[in-house]
DNA sequence: CAGAATCCCCTCAGATACTG
DNA sequence: CAGTATCTGAGGGGATTCTG
């Protein structure tokens, strides 16, 4: 069946709010980790629900791995890009170049404000 | 703002259901061109509704054309890939290099009765 | 701080029926 | 053949509230 494969499926939670930003913002952290309150205060206008879903489907995916410090308090909980989710990125290169090519009114979308910008 | 970023755009309508396939189903077609009653038979379990919304949608971005030739009966619909169009094949076989890699449980959509495995 | 649980709205997409 | 129009159900995602 068509449905069942799974570029379909990658693209699909690709292109769920929010899943492209949280992967460049984890990109840019140091050793491709940030932490949930940092994810939450990077991306502006995200609510938790929202932050904890992606996660979630990321971790699930195989795309994000989690590390939660319950010895310290409060509790810290840290997301690292996996090697797959930097393979992700190249992805979403190659779809920022097609952008850029094609879809010139957007070109000052190489401006730093934009988060997408720092490939 | 985040959100007008070109990037997350195009990802958002490269993932409604149906408009890879349609894409790729065109890229199959001599000279990247397809009549309307061929995707539809082509995709099976599309609706003529969602064919043509999808189609309008990429003709408004740019990414196939449409021919309609009135002066048949019953008049014909062509779409071509545009460029930009072809541009995205090369984004979507990114997308497909990236599963195989890490996606290993679906190695079998190599086989021919995949759409996506015609890349 | 890092979440889980509810509620609510809005878009997507399927089914069906009709037209030039 | 190549659409358009209308109705409907499912799921995404935002706002808010509660907990360890």
């Amino acid at each position: 069946m068509q449905e069942t494969c799974t570029v379909n499926q990658t693209v699909r939670y690709l292109a769920r709010k929010w899943t492209l930003l949280i992967i460049l913002e984890l990109y840019k952290g140091p050793g491709y980790t940030r932490r949930f309150s940092e994810l939450k205060n990077a991306l502006e206008g995200i609510t938790q629900k929202v932050l904890a879903e992606r996660l979630r489907e990321l971790e699930t995916e195989g795309i994000v791995t989690r590390h939660v410090d319950a010895s310290a308090f409060p509790v810290r909980s840290e997301y690292t890009l996996t090697e797959s989710g930097l393979g992700l990125v190249e992805v979403i290169r190659g779809i920022k170049a097609w952008a850029l090519t094609w879809k010139l009114e957007n070109a000052e979308c190489g401006g730093q404000d934009c988060s997408v910008c720092v490939l």
